[in-house]
DNA sequence: CCCTACGTCTGT
DNA sequence: ACAGACGTAGGG
């Protein structure tokens, strides 16, 4: 465990050496996520660029383990994620090779520790990669066969340990990590793509490379999706920032602009579409006092019916894109009618009809989260 | 019409 | 405070 952090850690590998190197320079997102993507190969790649390829070929071979993993999953805990899977599929509109990319990055509902065991096992610990296209199936192979090269040393990717054969379906985490047992801690320290920023990547979910490359079942087993899409912990997403648990990288506007409409895919699943587009700034609404006063008949008295608010597309939970499937609010779905705890938005959990705009997120104040 | 999720009420 | 249940807004 001392050994752990990234000081440490000697490889020889070359993943190795990229994750090393990843911590420290926190790449600008445009710099390796967007540009150039299909080129890899460049002999003549400055440092940097390496790192970059290395984590794709990381990437690749999460996100196929992730197909595999998943396909077992209980479709059911995540009905409907895989509407949204589907809708996402279907609008990934945006930078087709970067789309693929992207999807590796995806925020597991798991933030909380206290999931973090169900969700080892549990069927709702999801992670995938995105439908469509040949990508996947790149993905898949790679994954699925050379899950070799990045990890061979047995980093926490799993890759020793599921190596291959990833798909038996068991939960992630089983073959995850759990041999190396490498705590989150060495996720940061490796810095993997997909793994840290909020802690809601669990390391086992990247491992593997068990790939298979499921990508047309994905639909169906659905769950996790379009959830896990576009929010992403910001690091992958933003090609491998290094981001502390608390940061949040928030890819938001711009859908005409950047790479980051990815974002905006994710507002749509739940509701905070349009602010994710046109104005950023979200639960906040024009309703402000956003009374609670919405709900069923709330209509609280005499007053006008207030609008029921919408999530802030911006906070934590908003940007976890899948269902825990293990909450309450998840397990009592049909009755409860309520978002995942995980998925439920700090504002609207914040004030029940309190003043707008709390301090955490103002307007456009998501943009600011880019620099 | 169906689904998701917000707001509220109620029970523990 | 939390969980469960319900009515219903809002979107597809």
């Amino acid at each position: 465990m001392s050994g752990m952090t990234s000081g440490v850690c000697v490889e020889s590998d070359l993943s190795s050496m990229l994750q090393r190197g990843a911590p420290p320079h926190p790449h600008h997102p445009n710099h390796h996520g967007y540009g150039s993507q299909g080129q890899v190969g460049c002999s003549s790649l400055p440092p940097s660029m390496l790192d970059y390829s290395a984590e794709m070929e990381r990437y690749r071979s999460s996100i196929a383990s992730f197909y595999k993993t998943n396909v077992n999953m209980n479709v059911s805990n995540f009905p409907q994620s895989a509407k949204l899977a589907a809708r996402l599929a279907a609008a990934t509109p945006i930078f087709p090779p970067t789309a693929a990319r992207i999807s590796a990055m995806a925020t597991a509902p798991w933030g909380c520790p206290d999931n973090m065991n169900v969700n080892m096992n549990h069927p709702a610990a999801v992670f995938w990669g995105r439908p469509k296209s040949h990508h996947h199936h790149a993905a898949g192979a790679a994954a699925g066969h050379v899950t070799a090269h990045p990890h061979r040393t047995g980093v926490h990717q799993g890759g020793g340990v599921g190596g291959g054969g990833a798909n038996d379906g068991e939960g992630p985490g089983k073959h995850g990590h759990a041999a190396t047992s490498l705590p989150a801690a060495q996720e940061a320290a490796h810095h993997h793509p997909m793994a840290h920023s909020n802690g809601n990547f669990l390391p086992g979910y990247g491992g593997g490379g068990g790939g298979g490359g499921e990508c047309g079942g994905m639909n169906k087993q659905g769950h996790a999706l379009p959830d896990m899409m576009g929010l992403s912990d910001g690091s992958g997403f933003l090609g491998g920032l290094g981001l502390p648990p608390g940061v949040i990288v928030m890819a938001m506007g711009s859908p005409g602009g950047g790479g980051i409409s990815e974002s905006s895919s994710a507002f749509q699943m739940t509701g905070g579409q349009q602010q994710a587009s046109s104005s950023p700034c979200p639960s906040s609404s024009p309703s402000s006092s956003g009374v609670a006063g919405a709900g069923g008949g709330a209509s609280s008295s005499g007053t006008v019916a207030k609008r029921k608010r919408k999530r802030c597309g911006v906070c934590g939970p908003c940007r976890r894109l899948i269902n825990c499937g293990v909450c309450s609010s998840c397990r009592n779905r049909k009755t409860g009618h309520q978002i995942c705890k995980f998925r439920k938005c700090e504002e609207l959990k914040k004030k029940a009809g309190g003043l707008e705009r709390p301090p955490s997120v103002p307007t456009g104040e998501a943009f600011r989260w880019f620099f």
